[in-house]
DNA sequence: TTCATATGTAAGAAAATTATTACACGTGTA
DNA sequence: TACACGTGTAATAATTTTCTTACATATGAA
């Protein structure tokens, strides 16, 4: 058998991170375009950079993106971000089995 | 190629109604213990009844879940729900491939 | 020096979500 | 009738998320 096992807190921050429109095109087009700054991606995607720099951390938070800094030809800093792999297979038995290690409000 | 086509609208909802503890809990009673009504699932998941019905309405506008409405035999009206058979495959790609009907406030 | 580019982040406003409380209604049984 | 059980929902409070604005810093080029 497969070891799609995830802890529920995983899945949960995982799905939180993906449950907003501005994220999922950032994931697009990182996905679909390659690795880029955050000033040029915000300029592409049409929001301001510091709500995308919001964006982008909850996304590498949940492991979603990566970043690396890196230094330009003429100097600049840039901090490039790109796409992690990641398959998530989302049913009610992967659930069932993550929520598992759902810790509750009941919890010692 | 398989049909695995979703709209970048019905993606975030699905992914927004997962994107909370309770409702994982939920989805995992209901997929683990079977169909069950509104109070009873309740109890169970320790939680009032009142935000029980929130989150469970949530997950039926998203189409993660059912309900249906039954008499039993001592005839309360008992509304029973049940997990919807799903199967989400969450990758960059398929991000990519729905967040192209994703509508944007730049939208005519 | 000044301008244009890049970076990050803090503070507060706005909006959305989550949670509680209280109410209203229906049915069968004591 | 009163109680116990089921249903739903409205109003409000609390919390979290989202968004904007403003500030601070650094580098290269004009």
């Amino acid at each position: 058998m497969k070891d799609d096992t995830i802890s529920g807190e995983q899945l949960l921050s995982m799905l939180a991170a993906l449950a907003n429109p501005h994220r999922l095109r950032i994931i697009a087009a990182l996905q679909s375009q390659g690795r880029n700054y955050v000033s040029q991606l915000a300029r592409e995607i049409g929001i301001s950079r510091p709500l995308l720099h919001l964006h982008l951390q909850k996304l590498e938070d949940a492991g979603l993106v990566t970043s690396q800094l890196e230094l330009s030809p003429d100097g600049k800093a840039l901090n490039y971000f790109e796409v992690s792999r990641f398959a998530l297979e989302i049913t009610p038995a992967a659930i069932a089995e993550a929520a598992k290690s759902l810790s509750t409000h009941l919890d010692p």
